[in-house]
DNA sequence: CTGAAAGCGCTTACAG
DNA sequence: CTGAAAGCGCTTACAG
């Protein structure tokens, strides 16, 4: 019916109708001291009244600062980003930030374009919750507001904090807990070739040799669940498997499953992100849980005290944890 | 190390650089014809040289359109918004719109704050992709900007355009077919009292009674799982189950295999949504899909006719399908 | 406690 | 094809 014609009201209209100057009218919307409360009072209801609401173009404009951040994620699907961004809206808010958040669709490209496009837009600082991004885009980014990013680079840009987990302490986590229960014959299924999955997969290696293990490492990809569960059951065939991520885990559970093989009689299956999926297949997947609320928090700190003015780029790591669950057993 | 300190250039910066007067370098920039091939290319570079970046607050309230839509999603863990934001990105993209997302955590109050925030933002309209906001508030919104929602209200606002998929048949469809494999007691179990939710159980006991077969319904919360499946294998108890969406069918699956009942043998399990995780679960969830991206494109091409001028508030309902998997079965 | 003035970085008619 | 000027809605010293 109605298109929203109506112009908007400004500030002026508000000191009009209040019949004071515009300033006092800023100054009393903002809630500065220095203006009475009878004077503030009257101000606030009239703009009430005509519906006003601050223009955030005109105030980031005119201060130079918009009291918002930006968060870049490569793909809302996945759930380990709701929980990141989670953390990180809990302290936005008690800190009185806003937050704003761009989408990459699985992307590099559309998450760099993202990315300027809030830039653009004038928030304070940014956090890129994904590892996607190359470092000279990163440090493009740096070089205009600061930028904190969520993940593990392969070389941290120079002007970029970073916040992860311990990919190391978490594979090594997963792998004992197998070797404990007795397996031998462990196979790693790699999800990518990218920092985390590198650092994990080194560290399975690192952790099965210490053992006086033969490390066998899949590549994920290309069929790599299918050429696991081939090989299940052959005489010196895996009896475990250390997936690269809860996604990966739980193809091989539902595929073992149809298979008719046995989880975990036949295969024991680790994953790595304790993702919600993986608490509602049965068996429930054995999994690495990293402090996602956590990491957004800790993220959240470190930007705020850059926009503050702190020139210190860090880099924190925290621990992961492992969770125990049906998808694991001892080794036949 | 270096903090953003260098000022950002502006157009004055680039204009003193290429030897032109700063309107010029707005003319060229934006592509505006009524510049010389060789004039736009010059400053073109020296802007590039400089790392000039078109400040958007400056352009947005100069022309008072910004090529921004705000999408509100009130939980960004639930797979659905990812889906529509999808299909609504596809639209925008394809049309030289930008997306800033704005996440409600759950929390319809939060939900309105953030709503709010995108509209002081100053984007040209907002596809709130939620059932959780009042009239009020979707109303107040769509007095400022134009607005389209993605879901089902339980009474239209008059000025907020509805994208949504047809729950009377998702439901008939869902119902129907465990009829047709001969259950004849079959357990509802409700998610919600919101719009969605009641068409859906409404559905269900009429499209029960049309059968003569006699509707059960069992609210999800408060143990309503654990309700129903007490009841599995009583002389009377319900052979199959329609759960109002992915979610709680697939806390009905996990269950049911805890205590060690057969799905679909002891209970054919029907669920609403098509989330992922019921094609990972064993048995894989037999459900109802809802044309998510296709909500998302409907939504933004309404908005975009909104934000062109177009008046009129439309509705539009998109009809769902079944997904027939292995979690329904003939009755016993 | 209050008001007039300049400026944030851009766009848009309007003259040349 | 090019330049000077006003204005978008706010904030911020600066005088009173």
């Amino acid at each position: 019916m109605t298109t929203p014609a109506r112009p908007a009201p400004t500030i002026i209209d508000v000191a009009r109708a209040a019949g004071v100057s515009k300033s006092l009218v800023s100054l009393a919307i903002r809630g500065d001291a220095g203006v009475s409360d009878a004077t503030r009072t009257r101000i606030l209801e009239v703009a009430d009244e005509l519906g006003y609401h601050s223009n955030a173009l005109a105030r980031g404009l005119a201060r130079g600062r918009t009291q918002m951040v930006g968060l870049l994620v490569s793909d809302l699907a996945n759930p380990y980003f709701a929980d990141v961004v989670h953390g990180i809206e809990e302290d936005a808010d008690a800190t009185g930030l806003g937050t704003i958040i761009g989408h990459g669709r699985g992307s590099a490209e559309v998450l760099a374009r993202r990315l300027d496009e809030i830039l653009d837009l004038g928030v304070d600082g940014v956090i890129v919750i994904s590892a996607m991004l190359d470092g000279g885009t990163l440090d493009r980014a740096a070089a205009r507001r600061p930028v904190v990013m969520v993940g593990r680079p392969f070389a941290p840009p120079r002007r970029v904090s970073v916040v992860r987990n311990h990919d190391e302490h978490g594979a090594e986590a997963a792998v004992s807990h197998l070797i404990s229960l007795g397996h031998r014959r462990i196979a790693h299924l790699a999800s990518s070739r990218r920092a985390a999955a590198t650092a994990r997969r080194d560290s399975f290696e690192r952790t099965m040799r210490a053992a006086g293990l033969a490390p066998h490492v899949i590549d994920a990809g290309d069929d790599g669940v299918a050429r696991l569960l081939d090989r299940v059951g052959a005489p010196d065939g895996p009896t475990a498997c250390f997936a690269g991520n809860d996604r990966i885990a739980t193809a091989v559970l539902s595929d073992a499953l149809d298979r008719g093989l046995g989880v975990p009689t036949d295969l024991s299956v680790v994953g790595y992100d304790n993702a919600e999926a993986g608490r509602l297949v049965r068996p429930a997947l054995t999994t690495v849980e990293q402090p996602r609320e956590a990491m957004g928090r800790e993220a959240m700190r470190l930007l705020r005290a850059r926009i503050d003015g702190d020139r210190e780029v860090a880099e924190i790591t925290l621990e992961p944890r492992l969770v125990v669950r049906g998808s694991t057993g001892p080794a036949a």
